[in-house]
DNA sequence: GACTTTCATCGTATATCGACGATTTACGAT
DNA sequence: ATCGTAAATCGTCGATATACGATGAAAGTC
């Protein structure tokens, strides 16, 4: 790869970062489980995460938090209940990245999509 | 965790095992911008791709196999020039799972989501 | 004050990932 | 037959991910 390219490419790649993180964050059925939980209710405490996905409580406490690092997540600090709720900001970004990339890749053609 | 609910759950949590298995696949920078290449040619071979991303060819060739895998390229053998492509159906449907677990997100309610 | 509940964090063990170089395989060209 | 190219695979390593139990901290209950 020649530097032009590598230039010409730099925020193309940094961008690819900031979704690929992201989409690692997505990458885990615990986690999926518990977006969707989280969904179904406005917020939600951990206990009651922990009891739907049968895991340990340190383990689900962890996930969420890589959820929350990933700004998927919104937390709101109670020591009795935290309170943990979708982005859905963040979450309609993401599924905008996803979008685009789908977008380019029928771009040139693609019988099953009409975008 | 009750059996029931283990039970009720079960069709779920496959289906989320196999969703986060093709977000793993897309979860790193340098898959995302070989499926973005794939995209922008019709077939393709690894030396390409090689030459965009900037890996070793045997790293490339890890990555483009993962990708296989998640069954979310395709590959006609070819000795000489091995033609990957992007499974435009597969992509699709990941799509469409994707979207389904953000409109159970925004299905209680969203005042930014018009689904 | 003692106890319980809820949650976060630490430490640890194990498994998987990501990258590379080296090697192998297959083919076309000379 | 030999060489060069393209690609897959192997082996290795450091880094990261995943899971757990143990521990600690805050807040409510007795």
């Amino acid at each position: 790869m020649n530097t032009q390219n590598l230039e010409r490419n730099a925020h193309e790649w940094c961008r690819m970062e900031a979704t690929s993180r992201q989409l690692a964050a997505l990458a885990h059925p615990a986690r999926l489980s518990i977006l969707n939980q989280l969904a179904a209710a406005d917020a939600c405490c951990v206990k009651d995460v922990v009891g739907r996905v049968g895991l340990a409580q340190s383990t689900v406490s962890q996930h969420i938090r890589i959820l929350v690092d990933a700004g998927l997540v919104t937390y709101r600090a109670n020591r009795q209940a935290s309170a943990y709720a979708l982005d859905r900001a963040a979450l309609h970004a993401l599924s905008g990245e996803i979008d685009a990339l789908f977008e380019t890749c029928c771009g040139t053609g693609c019988e099953r999509c009409d975008r």
